[in-house]
DNA sequence: TCGTTAAGCGTGCGGTGTACGCCTACGACG
DNA sequence: CGTCGTAGGCGTACACCGCACGCTTAACGA
């Protein structure tokens, strides 16, 4: 058929990230993202619907870098650097954060990532309501601890007033311990990892 | 002084939280409370530096009204009734979701609730790094499992197309088993508790 | 009563997402 | 090789957004 199209919807979501790495998520827009590629705003809805649709395609090139194949090594090892990478795998594209956590359920790449969580679960003696709250509670755990790393409060400019003022004084404590406490991310994996085998 | 204000920040996020309910987050706009308030546009800039800063009222406006008094009980039971509260404050406006998270670091109701925590915790035997760690699993968990709650993957829409594709049959199977889990919020944070108390 | 001060707001600007319809480059076919 | 149908590309336009600016006006102290 006629006119074949220009663009693969990588390409196109890697402009638009692109975009935003490079002066941020609310720089995020149709025009820029045209401007970036060297086409017209409106040629953009050729392959996309609505503007929705290309965060999430954003989203699913980020999610789609984390390689999904289980290391050889214990199962809670396994688990693990699983979590770790999606972190990583986020944390490497900060100003889109808030992006890939209002998008990841539309993420095929997320659903791979699952499914080899489950295996890894499953072929540990994991089944039925224990395996659900299993997964429920890693996904909970890294969505959650990925976005307190970004966006406080342990760490936030908002909290710092907050944290120095006198009427919170275990949240100052706190907030001042944990910028020496190394690598919180791990060691809270490990308490979530810890109640997991023990239900 | 002259001309005292006619409206009090509560009394403002009040109706942007009520535009928000009524008519969900992409409708919150200036014009649109102020027409909620009977004002113009223009005048909500007297109590307000700019929009985020509106939202931030709006998310401590719904915090502000969970009871950070924790009840008589076990100490782990303490922390699961204050978390609970939080996530059955969020919950009440589920097209808030979004903000609230976003803006959560802002919320002096949220540190409040902190303090809390971290009261029943250091009554409890954490100190140091380890209460560090026990807040942030905790605060880790509430996030993520309430954002999961409401916006998939395990319940959503996007992932039941996800779900029934025969590429993820454990996938698929489990969000199956999902459905029939009582309260997995509450299962799932009694896993970080377990982690927790044995670290 | 009057002056002062801040509350309230009308106008306007630069930006957004996207509906609509035209133009045109291309691949298939006679 | 010409021609035609199709779909890619895009220019224009519209409704809406956040908010800068400066005027009008209500309420208090003197």
């Amino acid at each position: 058929m006629p006119r074949p199209k220009s663009l693969t919807p990588e390409a196109l979501a890697a402009a638009a990230l692109a975009v935003v790495d490079r002066d941020g998520l609310p720089a995020l827009s149709m025009r820029a993202v045209a401007t970036e590629l060297g086409m017209g705003t409106m040629s953009l809805y050729r392959y996309v619907r609505e503007k929705t649709e290309l965060e999430a395609l954003v989203v699913d090139l980020i999610l789609s870098t984390v390689d999904t194949q289980p290391p050889e090594a214990p199962w809670r090892e396994q688990i693990a650097v699983l979590v770790r990478r999606v972190r990583d795998a986020v944390a490497a594209h900060p100003h889109a954060i808030v992006l890939t956590m209002t998008h990841r359920h539309r993420s095929p790449a997320l659903g791979r990532w699952s499914e080899s969580v489950l295996e890894v679960l499953a072929a540990n003696g994991f089944t039925g309501a224990r395996r659900v709250v299993a997964l429920r509670a890693l996904l909970s755990y890294l969505i959650g601890a990925v976005q307190l790393e970004h966006l406080g409060p342990l760490t936030g400019t908002g909290t710092a007033a907050m944290a120095a003022n006198a009427e919170f004084p275990l949240l100052a404590e706190t907030a001042r311990a944990a910028r020496s406490v190394d690598d919180g991310f791990q060691r809270g994996l490990e308490v979530v990892l810890r109640g997991m085998s023990e239900e």
